[in-house]
DNA sequence: CATCTCACTTGCAATTTGCAAGCAATATTC
DNA sequence: GAATATTGCTTGCAAATTGCAAGTGAGATG
């Protein structure tokens, strides 16, 4: 047994309470799969950001320590999120990719980054972000979801 | 001065490591504001299901305990989501109403509403629901506004 | 005045987080 | 091919947060 295949299997247990039944509801439910800041993050910078690799995201701004980020990752992949898959070309390395479930969180996502971008006077978004996906936010998704199909097409031959 | 006045001086303190710069990236600010699960299911019971009280946000189903409620309470006033309001006609009972800020994010919400719907098995929201908001975004934005706005005219006059 | 309701506050045990090390499995360098 | 990096985690703890149960004080109620 590699130690690429023994992930998740100990660390602190689930962001809170979140073992039971969260679901039911849909604000529950996700609040279930998202509804911490470190998952919250780490799915911007697997959809928005192109990030793929375990160092990728402990180089984040935001330094989620370590323990924490195979713990989210962990969660992630277990609630169809993320897929994880051993880096062919290099062993030793391990990527996440976004699943269908994740990308189709990008309507949302972009619709609270509108909503950061008018109500958080210090954001470093620009004005033209908000200004496009109001104006177009199907073209919007759809150029996010290409840059989503980009990273992912140069990736390694995911294992398994 | 009333102990109404003296709401949030003390309790646990905000949620998490967000005293500082959560800000900036549009996804960090978010999540600063409501990426917990308890602000979260918070904001659900004010923007989407009329609940104004604090006894009310008490007996969700969810059973937030009574210190984390006043706790995200106050964050959620001090972030600019809230507003608090004495009642005029029982001067011991204070009442919570949406800003615009806070009603801003109805589309976000509804956004990951949808998707729960989608990914959600045990979900408890009918498909009309996706089927309306997907062929009608504006129009549902504007009826959940509508509700926003019936619930708020019923309450007392606000104090202060 | 006695009692009840409401909105919190307080104390404390149980979890969870954050930080700093440690570690096994490749990769790379010499 | 042995020594040294890298990479992706795991572990140990102290510190912070949560959850639970039990107050508390202001105001309403009878």
């Amino acid at each position: 047994m590699t130690k690429a295949d023994t992930a998740g299997s100990a660390g602190p247990s689930k962001p809170k309470g979140w073992n039971k039944e969260w679901n039911g509801c849909p604000v529950r439910y996700a609040a279930g799969v998202f509804g911490d800041k470190w998952s919250f993050v780490l799915l911007r910078d697997v959809l928005l950001h192109g990030k793929r690799y375990y160092g990728e995201f402990q180089r984040s701004e935001e330094r989620i320590s370590t323990n924490i980020l195979a713990n989210r990752l962990a969660h992630l992949v277990e609630t169809g999120m993320l897929t994880r898959h051993i880096d062919s070309t290099s062993r030793n390395k391990v990527f996440y990719r976004p699943t269908a479930k994740s990308r189709a969180l990008i309507p949302a996502f972009l619709g609270v980054m509108v909503w950061s971008t008018e109500y958080d006077s210090c954001t470093e978004a620009p004005d033209s972000f908000a200004k496009a996906f109001r104006s177009d936010p199907k073209g919007t998704i759809a150029w996010y979801e290409a840059e989503i199909d980009k990273v992912d097409a140069a990736l390694p031959d995911p294992e398994p």
